[in-house]
RNA sequence: GGGCGGUUAGCUCAGCUGGUUAGAGCGCCUGCCUUACAAGCAGGAAGUCGGGGGUUCGAGUCCCUCACUGCCCACCA
């Protein structure tokens, strides 16, 4: 650790000497202000008052809540996770500093199968195992687990300054979190829409527990397609052929269907087959689901192993045989096959079939199979007893199902209002589109970690009691002989609750009537069914029977969970690739925020932030942030050095001045009324660009303004104020004071961005005594200077004649060191907001400084117009460099002749717009006035560069 | 099988409801250690906006079509 640094650590509080290091070392603070901003407490919400909400809405401000999509407590950093929080933490802190009172609330998931795979994990690794433990003794053994490890993605989130309240931090399976859940199972149970059934769920065979349709992942394989066949019961050569992708599941069939309009089968129907390898009698059956044209057009029906066959099955009132366990082996019912895992079975079971004659024709297939989202084990079709949310199904006594409330929220009403709005829009459709297939949500899961489910079952009468107290007996029967359901609740269903429960629901509390619904989620499209859609539903449903403030009934306006959704980009990695452990290509945000600082990190997020497309995540831009953030320490060291400068001169910045937004009077010299202009207009834009989402217009917009704006020109300007031998004590302190106001001004602009540098930089400009404890705390620019578009137009003139001496300058090769005469020539057929020869006049030092002239003389009205200078076109004025190197004859000629084709080509095309009746009629005013203007322009230029080319011809 | 994006400079991407000569960063070329910054300064080269057709006074922008590419959804054995 530097000298320096460790110095600033000891005296933590009041850190900043303004004898900053040459190079912005990000390392050297971050982690102060990391941990200052939590012990500060800086970003804790009380939960306000009725006169405190209605004072703040009353200055036009108001509650802006976004809730932290709750990382899992076995998680560790990723840049999606970086992504998302930085564009929340912008967001935060851009309201907080406009005066919102804005709660960002943070918490962890605790993730059901992800976190009982690592503590089982561990649990092998030590040679035993979750059975062995017990349930107790387990699920006891993953809260020391989560109390050990859980914290650290959180820990990681203070690292780099998210400004979320941490005094509110919840996890899912917090006591009161858990009453919550509880009460939200029970209600809906006793509403009829939770109900426990005998269906095919997903199974994943690995982790041993249903899961949702959304768990399941499909991928294309290319199988094979067997047939198979079955012969017909007193008929010994005929048989029916079925094909099948899953040859092992036949020990399971309980018929073959046929579709009833197939001719082939005409006579089949209702015959009996002797299913082989079991001797099994089995019916043939007529059904519509049957497709002819596939296969051979007879299927076998497993109703036990497969959805289509399931519902074959309820239909014809088919047995169901469950010829597989829980670890996808064969069962007892497999008979010879039993014990073989399903891939050993389908291999014996297709031999023995080959072996007996009974195996047809083989093709290869391609069809899509379904794979456990977490182990990417391929998923079982099971039948077995679930625990279903019914959304579809409209409540008793009424009322919209769960799904349809759901839609209401994001679609239109009929005055056209959406009560949540999604960014892009483009969502909404993605999400009602889902919404409008819903099926009913498989709830339960055959796990140890979550919320077990409140049911217990009667042994007496076999019948359910579900009760938000643990029941000592059976609500049916009163029988004592009670055991309460195995099985937890789905993660998500807690983490649908999230909306609700964090602010203390079911209690009716304040925090429920501050901080509910939610101004915003950011969140990506990954969770959009599995959480954002669930926390609509649940949302909606349990918040419209809570009354608003004033007592009144709810509206869906006021329902639902969030009223924005903003939906970002995946991060890819520089390649487009998809970031995962397996390919090796993830990169670790961690790492990157070592190499270049948080700073850099955020704003490379936030410039390639734009809507609709993912993010390739590329170190080199990083590299060109670290570089800006430089830029931006150095513009400090420059400010500084001069503010100490000129303190021994006697002249002390006016602090009155600061804290606003720079407003310089109309006495004021052009550079600083453009530098306000150019800021002003840039608070502007970003203050637009945040509240639209566009992170990277309002990046790139402040990134253009410090560094071409206010670095490249207003810094090379005010050095020439600041010559204390040539300006006045009274013009020196006068620019001083606009330099670290706009400075200032940046800093507050810049903040949200990049929160670290700014802290430190706005500590430095107020001597380590700012007006307020953090810059996150300062008030946000707004827009307010009346800006004069002259001053604009006026700067980017003399900005042009710079351009155009020292492009001259390379031209004809004269040493960047040496000073040159230049010679003007104002060209009078222009318009000018300002009489050129005045701006040029009282411009003279800026473009002397700038361009490195020695002397400026005008030589209007072609008089005392010397021989032998190369005349260049300025927009303001013509120019020529006196110096007694000859040009580049050839490179000027080239030049020259490039310039003459280009303006050629705009001036034809120009012309013959305006040669064009139906433009001319057509086309607004503004439009044709301003190609008026350009063509005569170009014109002038065009004859000026001729005349030039041939010139050089000639001598 | 449905649906949704994307295709603009060598690379990564902007370009709002069609309007004057299509932009940025990185990279590249040239010259500079100019007392804030070589993580810098100054100057420069570079695009027939995926192909084709249409609407329009005017198309990167709207419509049609084709190609390539990515993603989401789906119970065809």
């Amino acid at each position: 650790m530097p000298e320096q640094t460790k110095e600033m650590t000891e005296t933590a509080e009041k850190p900043m000497r303004r004898e900053l290091p040459k190079a912005y070392d990000p390392a050297a603070i971050e982690d102060r202000w990391a941990e200052f901003w939590v012990r500060e407490r800086l970003f804790h919400v009380e939960t306000p008052s009725a006169e405190e909400l209605e004072k703040l809405r009353a200055q036009g401000n108001d509650v802006f809540t976004i809730l932290l999509p709750p990382p899992n407590v076995t998680g560790r950093l990723h840049m999606g996770h970086m992504l998302n929080q930085t564009e929340m933490d912008i967001l935060t802190r851009w309201r907080r500093m406009r005066g919102d009172l804005a709660l960002w609330l943070p918490g962890t998931d605790h993730a059901g199968i992800a976190t009982q795979m690592m503590v089982e994990r561990q649990l092998t690794s030590e040679g035993t195992s979750r059975e062995a433990l017990g349930r107790e003794k387990f699920v006891e053994r993953v809260w020391e687990w989560k109390r050990h490890y859980g914290g650290a993605i959180l820990e990681q989130m203070k690292r780099l300054g998210a400004s979320v309240d941490w005094s509110r931090e919840y996890f899912t399976m917090d006591e009161n979190l858990s009453v919550a859940v509880r009460e939200a199972f029970v209600r809906l149970y006793e509403q009829g829409l939770i109900y426990r059934g005998a269906y095919i769920v997903n199974w994943c065979p690995r982790c041993q527990t249903a899961i949702s349709d959304l768990e399941v992942v499909h991928e294309e394989q290319t199988g094979k397609l067997w047939e198979i066949r079955y012969p017909v019961v007193g008929a010994e050569n005929e048989f029916v052929t079925v094909a099948t992708t899953r040859p092992e599941t036949m020990l399971g069939d309980t018929a073959v269907a046929v579709n009833p309009l197939d001719e082939r089968y005409q006579g089949l129907v209702g015959k009996t087959l002797r299913l082989p390898l079991t001797g099994r009698t089995i019916p043939v059956i007529a059904d519509e689901w049957v497709k002819s044209d596939f296969g051979t057009g007879a299927v076998k029906v497993t109703p036990a192993h497969d959805p289509n066959d399931f519902a074959i099955g309820q239909r014809h009132k088919l047995a169901a045989i469950t010829v597989m366990d829980e670890t996808a082996h064969m069962n007892a019912e497999a008979g010879a096959y039993a014990g073989l895992d399903r891939y050993v079975a389908r291999k014996k079971v297709l031999e023995d079939l080959e072996a007996q004659g009974l195996l047809g024709t083989v093709r290869e297939h391609v069809n899509s199979i379904g794979k456990c989202d977490r182990c990417k084990t391929v998923v079982e079709p099971r039948f077995s007893t679930q625990w279903f949310i019914a959304v579809n199904k409209e409540p008793r006594g009424g009322g919209d199902s769960m799904a349809e409330l759901a839609r209401k929220a994001v679609r239109a009403d009929s005055e056209g209002k959406k009560a949540i709005r999604f960014t892009p829009e483009m969502y909404e459709k993605v999400y009602l589109e889902w919404m409008n297939n819903i099926y009913d949500w498989c709830i339960s899961r055959q796990l140890w970690w979550g919320h077990r489910i409140p049911a217990w079952r009667c042994a007496a009468c076999k019948e359910i009691t579900v009760a938000r107290e643990d029941p000592e007996k059976c609500a049916h029967c009163g029988s004592a002989e009670i055991k309460q359901e195995t099985d937890v609740l789905d993660t998500w269903f807690s983490s649908g609750l999230l909306p609700v429960t964090v602010f203390g629901w079911p209690r009716h509390t304040r925090d429920l009537d501050v901080f509910y619904p939610t101004q915003l989620l950011v969140t990506g499209f990954d969770i959009l069914f599995f959480w954002v859609a669930r926390m609509i539903m649940l949302g909606c449903w349990f918040s419209q029977g809570l009354p608003l403030e004033d007592g009144s009934k709810r509206p869906l306006g006021e329902s639902v969970p969030f009223r924005e959704v903003y939906i970002h980009a995946l991060v890819r990695d520089a390649d487009r690739q998809k970031m995962s452990k397996t390919k090796g290509n993830v990169i670790d945000p961690i790492a990157i925020v070592e190499q270049y600082g948080t700073d850099a990190v955020r704003f490379t997020l936030a410039s390639m932030a734009s809507p609709g497309t993912d993010i390739a995540f590329s170190e080199a831009r990083t590299e060109g942030y670290r570089a800006f953030a430089n830029k931006i320490w150095n513009a400090a060291r420059f400010i500084f050095m001069n503010v100490e400068r000129a303190k021994e001169a006697g002249i002390e910045v006016d602090s009155k001045a600061l804290g606003g937004v720079p407003s310089p009077g109309a006495d004021a010299p052009l550079e600083a009324r453009w530098i306000a202009a150019e800021l002003h207009q840039t608070v502007e834009q970003i203050n637009q660009s945040l509240s639209i989402y566009r992170f990277d217009d309002a990046a790139n917009c402040i990134y253009q303004f410090f560094w071409g704006s206010f670095c490249d020109w207003y810094l090379e300007i005010v050095k020439l104020r600041l010559d204390f031998s040539t300006a006045s004590a009274e013009e020196a302190k006068a620019a001083l004071t606009m330099l670290v106001a706009v400075f200032e001004t940046a800093l507050r602009l810049l903040s949200p961005f990049m929160p670290f540098l700014t802290e430190e930089l706005w500590y430095a400009v107020y001597e380590g005594d700012p007006p307020s404890k953090s810059i996150a705390l300062a008030r946000y620019p707004a827009q307010h200077y009346r800006i004069d578009v002259r001053d604009i137009v006026r700067m980017h003139m003399l900005q042009d004649l710079i351009r155009v001496a020292r492009e001259e300058r390379k031209n004809r090769g004269i040493p960047e060191r040496e000073s040159v005469p230049m010679l003007v020539t104002v060209s009078s057929e222009r318009n000018f907001e300002t009489d050129p020869n005045t701006l040029i006049s009282e411009n003279k030092k800026i473009i002397q400084s700038l361009a490195r002239i020695s002397a400026i003389r005008f030589c209007n009205a072609g008089d005392n117009r010397p021989d032998g200078v190369n005349w260049r076109a300025a927009a303001l004025a013509d120019i020529a460099l006196v110096h007694e190197k000859t040009i580049d004859v050839p490179v000027e000629r080239e030049r020259l002749t490039r310039e003459v084709a280009k303006l050629e080509k705009n001036l034809a095309s120009a012309e013959r717009q305006l040669g064009n009746a139906a433009f001319l009629a057509k086309a607004p005013a503004a439009v044709v006035e301003g190609l008026r203007k350009q063509e005569a322009e170009n014109r002038v230029l065009l004859e000026k560069t001729r005349k030039a080319l041939e010139e050089l011809e000639n001598a």
